[in-house]
RNA sequence: CGGAGAGUAGCGCAGCUGGUUAGCGCGCAGCGUUCGGGACGCUGAGGUCGCCGGUUCGAAUCCGGCCUCUCCGACCA
């Protein structure tokens, strides 16, 4: 990384993404190992991705609440599968108050187990149901390979657990969730997700199924951005989460568990992100509207501030989240820089020329140059911004879903898959066993991502075979590099 | 945890075949000139050379161990 500007994505992705996280000032490494500092640049994103799930949760009548972050052993040890898979990746308090623990605290890596444990003491009756929790949490898991805002051993997320009467309830609101992933990440992050349904080897230890969304990143890896989980009654049998039916039987309850992190905001970043830096999306853009001062002198300091601030008042009043840009000391030409580098949509440059024609100089940070500059008069100036920041988020949707789709390629062998996971996602008739997607991985350093919903209307169609192994298939399945 | 690279000022780096007081660029502070696409001059502040140990009259420099970071694998939201 230089001094200015970040490595260019066509020749180190990696380390252009890093860049730009560090140099957009969204957060830095923690002197902790594997762990990040959020600032409040990168924290104001994740504040509005939260205000965007949490208006929908609980609008689908979920309620907030929070349980401890130390979970005893021996709750994590109660589900099998949900122990073998988290294991490895256990940070576990063994000393308290100068003692050793009689027994050993985990840092939580998911809540599953300690929420479980107080639904079963929450839930009596069938009139207790559904039970709709959120929390919204930090959870440790110790991965070997940290990265910034997609893997940090500390990370911040929400965590559904639901609990429900039936089966088809529990899958019903597996469902609803992941649709509100995926609203969440079209609509207000400008990210076309796509829906499926995890692979065995792939879901979350503990599930019956797994469903994910998956986004295509700047360089056509696949970053999965949400989980939702359909668990069964596996955490039900294991924490006695049972109810009292109508019909006065004892009966285990159907839970759901599901959640989004701050890996989200490395999504946005690699979504819409170019070698100028972020590109944010103006619904969660901490600043929407920068406005840059421009002056030489102090009577036209004088001047400009004072036009500037009254443009100001005038956008926040309408609800416009504006940023004034006064700093002295520095060239327009270095502001325009720096603001575009943070990612801010909308530019609007105010000197003595444009007061003198009773205009501003808009600059919009999804086009390149002269394109995406225009003067408005500042009368009517709120519609328009409005209305720019309309097309900004609508432009950085349509881009990225161009991207996608012309990325997703059909693949007849492991051959074809192997040349299309180069450079795209590879969308394969797949029997979903270990082993072949355990050689697909080793032949093409490709995984399954998942088996997309609307393109599987029935599983294991007749006659259909694993275009890999030959074995019958499953569905549809996408394959592709991935976070 | 396997493979590769790297740790010297906030950032990017030089110095490394041992030898005064550890440099350069950017950034930072002050002053002045500038200001519509990354300005310039002068002055100045800023360092346990990743950590521990060893060799030596003397270590950023040589040796050993450890830690951390980045990239590629395995693992994952």
């Amino acid at each position: 990384m230089n001094s200015q500007g970040v490595t260019p994505q066509s020749e180190d992705y990696a380390r252009w993404y890093n860049d730009v996280v560090l140099k957009a000032d969204l957060a830095e490494y923690a002197p902790t190992p594997g762990c990040m500092i959020i600032k409040p640049y990168g924290y104001e994103l994740w504040e509005g991705i939260q205000d965007a799930l949490n208006r929908r949760f609980k609008e689908t009548g979920h309620r907030n609440a929070y349980f401890p972050l130390l979970i005893p052993m021996s709750f994590i040890q109660k589900e099998a599968d949900h122990v073998e898979g988290f294991a490895p990746q256990l940070a576990v308090v063994t000393h308290g108050g100068g003692k050793e623990l009689e027994e050993p605290l985990v840092i939580r890596p998911t809540s599953e187990t300690i929420i479980g444990h107080s639904f079963a003491q929450w839930i009596h009756s069938y009139q207790d149901l559904p039970l709709l929790i959120n929390q919204w949490a930090n959870v440790v898991r110790w991965e070997m390979r940290p990265r910034l805002f997609l893997r940090t051993r500390e990370f911040l997320w929400q965590e559904g657990h639901t609990a429900h009467a039936t089966e088809a309830e529990a899958i019903e609101e597996t469902m609803r969730i992941l649709d509100i992933y995926a609203d969440v990440a079209a609509n207000e992050a400008a990210i076309p997700v796509v829906k499926g349904r995890k692979s065995n080897q792939e879901k979350f230890a503990g599930a019956e199924a797994s469903y994910s969304i998956e986004g295509m990143m700047g360089n056509k890896w696949a970053l999965q951005s949400g989980t939702s989980h359909h668990l069964g009654q596996n955490f039900a049998k294991a924490f006695e989460i049972k109810y009292l039916s109508k019909e006065n039987k004892l009966e285990y309850c159907w839970t759901t568990s599901w959640g989004v992190s701050t890996r989200m905001v490395g999504a946005i970043i690699m979504a819409h992100g170019d070698d100028k830096g972020l590109r944010l999306p103006p619904r969660l853009a901490p600043i929407q509207v920068v406005i840059v001062a421009i002056f030489k002198n102090e009577s036209e300091k004088e001047t400009v501030l004072a036009a500037v601030h009254r443009l100001r008042d005038l956008l926040a009043a309408a609800g416009v989240r504006v940023h004034v840009d006064a700093r002295e000391g520095m060239t327009p030409g270095f502001k325009f820089n720096d603001w575009e580098m943070r990612g801010v949509p909308l530019r609007m440059e105010v000197g003595p020329r444009d007061l003198a024609q009773g205009t501003v100089l808009l600059s919009r940070r999804d086009l390149p140059g002269k394109e995406g500059k225009e003067p408005v008069p500042v009368d009517g100036l709120v519609p328009v911004v409005e209305r720019r920041l309309a097309e900004i988020q609508a432009g950085l949707l349509e881009r990225a879903t161009q991207l996608r789709d012309a990325n997703l390629h059909e693949a007849r062998s492991l051959a074809e898959l192997g040349e299309i996971v180069a450079d795209g996602w590879a969308l394969v008739s797949h029997c979903g066993t270990a082993e072949c997607e355990a050689k697909i991985q080793e032949e093409s350093k490709a995984s399954s991502r998942c088996f997309p919903l609307d393109l599987n209307e029935e599983w294991y169609p007749k006659g259909k075979t694993c275009a890999i192994c030959g074995k019958p298939a499953q569905g549809l399945a996408y394959f592709a590099r991935a976070y």
